[in-house]
DNA sequence: TCTGGGGTCCTAGGACCC
DNA sequence: TCTGGGGTCCTAGGACCC
């Protein structure tokens, strides 16, 4: 089933566009006094207001990690991901603000509205990132690529505050890699020619698509740079990696990329999870183990309903006090978008899991979504037959 | 007091059908 | 009756990304 549209035509220059410490940026814009301060952007509900109505990152306790820090509290090694407590031994005099989803995705909306209106065939890549192709956008506005992307920048610059930092290649993955070269604000170039110059040199961590497992795993082969992995037998990597994952190794290694821009998709699945103030046990915590539940399924349901959709697979997540992970999904018959129908699904799948440890996770995923509403089971209609 | 929440895609194996 | 192959649907886990 074709699942949205792509692009394919007369691509040769590709740009990727990353906003900056996006949300940390944001927050920035409402906070100007902040400037200059070490900020962090994470937590969960609730970070009370503490003396002068800022919370420091040292007054912090409880779960959750660092979503964003401004390029001021980079300094002192806090990053995406981290622990707050990790991050508050790093910098405790760092601002921690919560995050205001609401307001990001406005921010989205506004620089992504800015893109279109110089380039015509544009991929989403989640709240702050864009692929475009910039060769027809400059073609059709008689400039050069790197003018074009210039002029974009800037034109973002007046209307959000923000910057971005714009990388310029013939596909989508050396254009990732270079929108990294020159941050923030920066404008970088990355052709084939570059390859041993500027990409080989470069960690295999720093390409999209190789993560903490498959770095590590390269690692014991004695490959650290794209350079060691360009250098390697393909055969051998195939060998070690599988066919495909191998293959594609390799190729990544020597800037080569065929993938499309896909400029519209339709989603797959919606979820909902959560990670408790305190592990619970399935037992002792029982009635509020329920109320988180039934609480999950009816934002899901409204998620669901919100955006017209409706799926046939339910799943849960659990994540044990040990943080190892189980699922369990059913495919229903029917298609469904309502909060008794998921809660009934999930609780059945709830059933199948182990619940003799203490849990830290609980989550409910729809998938097999389809656009419309669910079929409504007519009282009486059998009747007519 | 390590480790959020929302996603996508891939793989392996089993059930079932032809 | 036995053997085998291909295709589809489904579950579970895992890697990765923003």
């Amino acid at each position: 089933m074709l699942r949205g549209g792509s692009y394919a035509g007369r691509v040769n220059c590709i740009a990727h566009l990353d906003m900056d410490a996006f949300f940390a940026s944001v927050e920035l814009l409402r906070h100007p006094q902040l400037r200059d301060e070490a900020v962090v952007i994470g937590g969960r509900r609730g970070i009370a207001a503490g003396e002068g109505g800022l919370v420091r990152l040292r007054d912090y306790a409880g779960r959750g990690v660092v979503t964003t820090a401004t390029y001021r509290a980079r300094e002192f090694g806090v990053r995406s991901g981290l622990g707050l407590m990790q991050a508050a031994r790093l910098c405790p005099d760092a601002i921690l603000l919560p995050a205001d989803f609401d307001e990001y995705r406005r921010y989205s909306r506004l620089f992504k509205s800015v893109i279109a209106e110089h380039a015509e065939h544009i991929e989403n890549r989640g709240i702050d990132e864009v692929y475009f192709d910039l060769g027809a956008a400059a073609e059709s506005a008689g400039i050069a690529p790197r003018a074009m992307a210039g002029r974009i920048q800037q034109a973002i610059r007046e209307r959000t505050g923000l910057t971005c930092s714009i990388g310029i290649a013939p596909n989508k993955l050396l254009a990732k890699l270079a929108s990294e070269l020159d941050k923030p604000n920066g404008i970088s170039l990355l052709a084939p020619a570059d390859l041993e110059a500027r990409v080989w040199p470069l960690a295999c961590r720093k390409l999209n698509g190789i993560g903490p497992r498959s770095a590590q795993r390269l690692t014991q082969l004695g490959i650290e740079t794209l350079g060691d992995l360009a250098r390697h037998d393909r055969q051998a990597l195939q060998q070690h990696f599988g066919q495909s994952l191998g293959g594609w190794l390799h190729d990544a290694a020597w800037g080569r990329d065929d993938r499309v821009l896909v400029t519209s998709s339709e989603p797959v699945s919606m979820s909902r999870e959560t990670t408790f103030e305190r592990d619970l046990h399935a037992v002792r915590d029982r009635n509020e183990l329920g109320r988180i539940f039934t609480a999950l399924c009816t934002q899901l349901a409204a998620d669901l309903q919100r955006k017209g959709y409706c799926g046939r697979n339910v799943a849960i997540k659990l994540r044990y006090d040990d943080f190892s992970t189980v699922t369990r999904a059913t495919t229903l018959p029917a298609y469904i978008d309502g909060a008794t129908a998921i809660r009934r699904a999930a609780g059945l799948c709830l059933r199948r899991a182990p619940l003799g440890r203490r849990l830290r996770l609980l989550g409910v995923r729809v998938g097999i979504l389809r656009r419309g509403l669910p079929p409504v089971a007519e009282p009486g209609s059998l009747e007519l037959f």
